[in-house]
DNA sequence: CATGTGTACTATCAGTGATGGTACACCTAG
DNA sequence: CTAGGTGTACCATCACTGATAGTACACATG
């Protein structure tokens, strides 16, 4: 479910965060399902609880998991995510965009690349 | 022409490569102009003068400038930058549009997007 | 030669990501 | 109630990286 990429330049407890959050944009997991404990998924990833703690609370501060103290962590119900999510997407998009256009790139040829996916 | 923004997470001479990364390839820059050297930017912009080594050795690196031991940097000539610029951008571009089609979201609705632009 | 250029070091500092370890509070199953 | 699993809050430490400070040297130009 989680895998760490030692050669990505990124932080580990930021590489589980993106992890966590497109699982749960797919809808691979369920509202409400349990997440694995902060020690378990330590254990699993052999790597520290204090990193797995950090990425469930900055998930926490983005609405996209809740936390019950002594019970664990779970995902969270609100359909605003996605939603959210989306319009994060498409100001990153439209951003590089604008660069490319400046560079010379034609809008049109852009769009062609898109739709051929 | 060149500025530091301290509320960016980047380092500064990641800012600084980005910045003239961009200039060089909006063409506000000319083949063989000469950038400030070293010192000079390092103290236009308050800075330690290995700050900007780094980032010219990088430019450099990345075949957007050349150096002339003794005179300066200098802007590059090759005509390939923009082309292979633009296909960053491209992948880019093209990685986050796959994401944002997962969680969703229509290509119709992100290339009304586009054309808006 | 003097000056301005890039380059190469070394040392030091600050911030951050990650680890290791301890301790405590909460919840649930038995 | 107790034991064990849960989250949470610390603290100390280490490693890496970005940045600074300073020195020294080689090269090009006037």
């Amino acid at each position: 479910m989680i895998l760490i990429d030692y050669k990505d330049t990124r932080p580990i407890y930021e590489q589980i965060v993106e992890r966590y959050k497109t699982l749960i944009l797919k809808g691979a997991l369920q509202s409400d399902e349990q997440l694995p404990s902060v020690r378990n998924l330590a254990m699993e990833l052999s790597i520290n609880p204090n990193t797995i703690q950090k990425a469930y609370a900055e998930l926490e501060r983005q609405g996209f998991i809740y936390t019950v103290k002594g019970r664990g962590n779970f995902v969270s119900g609100d359909s605003g995510l996605v939603d959210r999510r989306k319009n994060e997407y498409v100001e990153q998009i439209l951003a590089l965009v604008r660069e490319v256009l400046e560079i010379g790139m034609s809008k049109t040829e852009l769009i062609r690349e898109i739709e051929a996916l």
